[in-house]
DNA sequence: CCAATTTGACCATA
DNA sequence: TATGGTCAAATTGG
């Protein structure tokens, strides 16, 4: 099952679930929205995995996945290319030489899982089948601020400086901690005028109805 | 001191 | 009943 996000699957039960060339939709998002300052580009990731989800498989998310997310940028939302140079300046200041821009450890600095958030660790468990066990953190100010958002991080059986992120539940919270270093890149402001990029209200709807549905437990 | 992490127990679900 | 997710007491560390 460690497999499954890396092949691009999307896992039934967790909404946010969707790793495709092994890097996380919504970590990747996370970082644009963390350096970009574009709060909805979580929101578009989360819009267009819960589209995807409700349209079928993983074979066809595979096929669907070409528009939304290309190899070349190993993972984007609405066609952005910008996810992976923003993993690449956001942690490689001194480790450049880094194959493929996955979420990667190694500088000693902040973590993989430094996304923006502030996160509190509440479990850790030994996964049958995966060489590493998976962390679980929540978000710090669950209780400050109501703020539910949880994530799993599990580092990759065969590429130990890899880790997949599964995030669930949105951040309510409005700390930013690492907040904005650059203003928006003209290209991004752009991807949000693009009306073939908006996702209509009805299918955010929808994604919220798919998060009562999945955070409640 | 206080807050975050560790870690085994506990719980829900398939 | 095995597995994955969460709780919470004990521990760490700032």
């Amino acid at each position: 099952m460690a497999r499954l996000a890396r092949s691009g699957f999307l896992a039934p039960n967790s909404l946010e679930t969707l790793t495709i060339f092994g890097v996380s939709v919504v970590s990747s998002a996370r970082y644009e929205t963390a350096h970009s300052g574009d709060v909805s580009a979580l929101e578009r990731a989360i819009s267009a995995i819960a589209i995807l989800k409700s349209s079928g498989t993983a074979g066809q998310v595979e096929a669907t996945a070409p528009p939304f997310y290309t190899p070349e940028s190993s993972v984007s939302v609405d066609g952005s290319p910008r996810s992976e140079d923003l993993n690449k300046n956001f942690k490689n200041q001194e480790h450049q030489d880094t194959p493929k821009k996955r979420v990667n450890s190694e500088n000693g600095l902040e973590g993989p899982t430094d996304d923006g958030y502030n996160w509190r660790k509440y479990g850790q468990k030994d996964i049958l089948g995966a060489k590493y066990p998976r962390s679980y953190y929540r978000c710090t100010y669950r209780r400050l601020q109501n703020c539910w958002a949880t994530k799993q991080v599990q580092r990759s059986d065969d590429d130990p400086t890899t880790f997949e992120i599964t995030s669930k539940g949105m951040h309510t919270c409005n700390h930013s901690a690492n907040a904005v270093p650059q203003p928006a890149s003209p290209e991004k402001q752009e991807l949000r005028h693009n009306p073939q990029n908006h996702q209509p209200q009805q299918e955010n709807q929808m994604l919220l109805n798919f998060q009562a549905n999945n955070i409640m437990t």
